[in-house]
DNA sequence: CGCTTAAAGTAAACGGCGATAACATAATCC
DNA sequence: GGATTATGTTATCGCCGTTTACTTTAAGCG
């Protein structure tokens, strides 16, 4: 599942100025998930609402998605989808590193892709980092793909093959790390003013702080 | 505002059973407040099942809060006090610090409150740091008291007195170890197997990293 | 081509919700 | 002890998620 494409007749059946859409709609779930991915707030949305956004009666969604929950399933497979192609992005730029500073480099495009994330869709990052995160992550890590949470940990470890850790970095530093980034990603939405500090920045500095922890000792 | 406190006269007026509660309640404001805080889903909440619990019906609660939202607004009041009372128990183990060892078990102390009320209220910490937090924090930060968010910067400062850290800590140092104690207490409720650290164990982890990582350069 | 069938929409209803308004009761104050 | 005020109740509104029964369209097939 590649996240978001239609195939190319999807964008003949949302022109609803040109052929008149009548009764059967044509691509309603994935019209549903769309218009979801576009609300301010995905967990807070009204379905009779998003419904009516598309011309459309609520129970119309019923044909398509056990839920209201099912159908914030399905965008918060998509929201896990999209940070982990960033996450992808963000780590394939060498591999493996031919330098320290290659090594170094790749745990900042990681964090600066977490808080970037953040940043451009927050209501997708509150959907799966917030109240029901924990539901939506057991079975949708579960489904294979490549884990989101294996790039962290490959990072550290090409940073100890490149030598700039002398030791090699085990799961708790990982989970440090992760908390680390994390923590920096939630309180930078909202929580603290934002132009304390830019994200490349803040990327930089979260990595380079990790690093600086786990070189002594 | 002390948190939680009742005078005595409320144990009588929640007797239910000897004295029959007949119309006038007596002390609603304060039982809805309190039942508010044994839900297992704070934010989740239904003001009508929360009322008739206490045998009342869901009109009464609005001659005592403007809202719904009201409600939870108290309820958050009191969580940050709670978390506060535990910075402030946290900290005041030796003021000034008198050693380097102590300056660091201050720190450590202050991650583990974090965690332990991440851990001992998980519905309370959801509700202070969860999707409305801004909004609770924008008008209860600003209501005096001892700032909670000014315990950090001053343990660090400890640490830079007793020789710990080489420089004084910059609002940048501060700001990383509360994204990485608080990435690890997001993390920690949920997402992260708990039996893969006890929670002094963490907090004290994580307090001697982000000290190594303010040690260098 | 026309009939059957299944997919995908509609309308109407249910119970639960937050919130408001009109009314009832009890405590308090002069 | 009578008026006032605080604090309950009942009834109602509109919105919500969800279900049921019905309707319309598209697709498959002789």
């Amino acid at each position: 599942m590649q996240d978001n494409e239609l195939p190319v007749e999807a964008l003949f059946a949302s022109e609803s100025k040109t052929r008149a859409r009548s009764f059967h709609h044509g691509n309603l779930r994935q019209e549903l998930i769309d218009a979801a991915l576009c609300a301010p707030d995905i967990e807070g949305l009204s379905l009779r609402q998003l419904a009516a956004s598309l011309g459309v009666t609520a129970a119309a969604a019923y044909r398509h998605f056990d839920s209201r929950e099912g159908l914030l399933f399905e965008v918060a497979r998509i929201g896990f989808n999209r940070l982990r192609q960033r996450f992808a992005s963000a780590f394939d730029i060498t591999v493996p590193p031919s330098d320290a500073k290659d090594a170094r480099l790749r745990l900042s495009r990681l964090a600066h892709a977490y808080l970037q994330f953040a940043d451009d869709e927050p209501a997708l990052w509150r959907l799966i980092f917030g109240a029901q995160a924990e539901a939506y992550r057991r079975t949708i890590d579960s489904e294979g793909d490549p884990d989101s949470y294996e790039y962290l940990p490959a990072a550290l470890l090409g940073l100890y093959f490149e030598g700039v850790i002398p030791t090699q970095p085990s799961e708790r530093d990982a989970l440090f790390a992760w908390s680390a980034v994390h923590g920096a990603a939630t309180l930078r939405s909202g929580r603290v003013p934002a132009a304390l500090i830019s994200i490349p920045e803040l990327a930089n500095e979260v990595a380079e702080r990790v690093i600086r922890a786990m070189k002594q000792e």
